[in-house]
DNA sequence: ATTTGACTCCCCATTTATGGGGATAAAAAA
DNA sequence: TTTTTTATCCCCATAAATGGGGAGTCAAAT
C-alpha cells in the first residue's frame, strides 16, 4: 500500500480548517498531520515538520504567508505550498510563486478542489483553482489595470528604507510636517520622498500610497 | 419526536460552508435547510423562507451581511439570525443588534461553539462568542481607542449614502475636482462632505478616510 | 578612480485639502 | 405637524500636497 499524503493546514479559522479536515478525510490517499493558527506556529512546526504538504492562509495573525515563505525560503525548508487565497490577494500571486508557492486555492472553491489541488501539487505540478485564474485575468483585463502601468512588473519597484519609513507614516495618517518633525529631517526632504513614493508605486496620492502600503503589507 | 431546528447558511466561502455541515451533520436535534453564497440569493431565499436559524457572514458579494438584515427589518420577516464575523467587524455589532441579530460568532472560533449558539438563539436569548466578546472589550480599552474619541459611542455614526460614495471615491485616488465631476454635484458640496466624513469617523485627513474604508469594508 | 544610489536640502508655482462659518429645499422621522 | 436628517451650495482663510527644477554629501559598487 502506498505511504499517504500528509497535509499540514495552517489559518487561523478554525471552521475553515474543519470544513478542510472533514473532505479530506472523505479520501483514502490523503492524511492531516497536523495544523496551526497562526503564523508564528507554523514556522515553529517547520522546523521539524513531517508533512509533504502545506496548506497556507495568506492572511493569519503574528506572521502572514508572505513572512512564512520568506523564512522558508531563507532556511530551505522545501515543502510543498498551497496556498489559499481570497480575491485581494491575488496581486500577490507572482511574488508568492518566486518565494516557492507551488498551488493557489480561492477560499470560495469548492471543498473537492483542494483535493484535486493537493495530488497535482504532491506530484511536482503546479496548480491554480480557477477562480484563481479569473482573479488574475480580471487584474489584466478588467478596469483595475490603470493607463500606464507596466503589467510585466508586477513587483515592487524596491524602496528604501528611508522611502519605507515615510510610506509607513504617511499611511498612519502623519503630514508631511509632523513626519519632518518625527525622523528629524526637513519638510523638503519629506516632500522629496513623497514625490519619489509617487512615482514609484505609479498612483495618484497619499491615499493612493496608503492603498499601497496595504496591499504590499508595509504597513 | 421533536422538530429538528432547522439552519441555513449564508457565507460565500464554500468550504467554510462544508465545515460547518459537517459539525452541525453530528448533531442530531439540527439540520441544514441549505445554503447561499452571496447576500442577494439570501434575500430571494428568505422571502419563503422555511428555517428557524439564519447563519449568516457579513462580508458577500452583491449584498452585504448589513444590506441583508435591513431588508429584513423592512421586510419584517422574523428569522433568527446568528451572524459569522471576522475580527474588523466587531464595530458593527451595535448596529447588528439595532437590525436583530441574535447571536455573533467568530470565524475563528471551534466548530462546536456555532451548535451552543444554534441552541442558545433557538432559545431566544442572545449568543455571543468569547472570541467576540474579547474583541468587543479590545475595543473599548485597547489601544485603538483614540484620544477624544467617545468609547460610549463606538458604533459608527453611519454615514450617509451619499458620504459612502465620496468616500468610496476618496478611497480610490479622487481628488474632490474629479468627485464632484464624477457625481455631477459642486465641488463646494464634495468638500461639506470630506468634512463630515472626516468628523464622523474621527480621522486626521484623507488618508485616514481611506484606511476606515478599508477596516470598515467599504471598499 | 569614477559612477551610482541613497539621503539630504532648497527654489518656484499651482492645486488640493482642511477648518470655520452659514444657508436652503426636500425628505424622513418623531 | 414639527423636528431632524439629508443633500446641496456658498463664503473665507490657512495648511498641505503635488509637480518641476536643481544640488550637495557620503558610501558602496564598478
Amino acid at each position: 500500500m502506498k505511504e499517504k499524503i500528509k497535509v499540514h493546514i495552517a489559518d487561523d479559522h478554525k471552521i475553515l480548517i474543519e470544513g478542510i479536515v472533514a473532505v479530506i478525510n472523505t479520501e483514502s490517499d490523503i492524511e492531516i498531520e497536523g495544523f496551526s493558527l497562526t503564523g508564528k506556529a507554523v514556522i515553529d512546526w517547520a522546523e521539524d515538520h513531517s508533512a509533504d504538504i502545506l496548506i497556507l492562509d495568506i492572511n493569519m495573525p503574528i506572521y502572514d504567508g508572505i513572512e512564512v515563505l520568506k523564512f522558508f525560503k531563507i532556511k530551505t525548508i522545501n515543502l510543498k505550498v498551497i496556498i489559499l487565497s481570497s480575491y485581494d490577494d491575488v496581486k500577490l500571486v507572482q511574488e508568492m510563486i518566486n518565494l516557492g508557492a507551488s498551488g493557489f486555492l480561492s477560499k470560495d472553491s469548492a471543498g473537492q478542489h483542494i483535493v484535486e489541488a493537493i495530488r497535482t501539487v504532491h506530484a511536482g505540478e503546479q496548480y491554480f483553482s480557477n477562480t484563481v485564474k479569473n482573479n488574475l485575468l480580471k487584474l489584466y483585463t478588467g478596469k483595475n489595470v490603470k493607463l500606464g502601468q507596466r503589467p510585466q512588473s508586477t513587483i515592487v519597484n524596491s524602496l528604501t528604507d528611508r522611502e519605507t519609513e515615510v510610506l509607513k507614516l504617511i499611511s498612519q495618517e502623519y503630514s508631511s510636517p509632523e513626519i519632518a518633525q518625527i525622523l528629524n529631517i526637513s519638510q523638503s526632504t519629506v516632500d522629496t520622498y513623497r514625490k519619489s513614493l509617487l512615482k514609484k508605486t505609479n498612483v495618484k496620492n497619499a491615499v493612493g500610497l496608503a492603498m499601497y502600503a496595504v496591499k504590499n503589507k508595509i504597513i
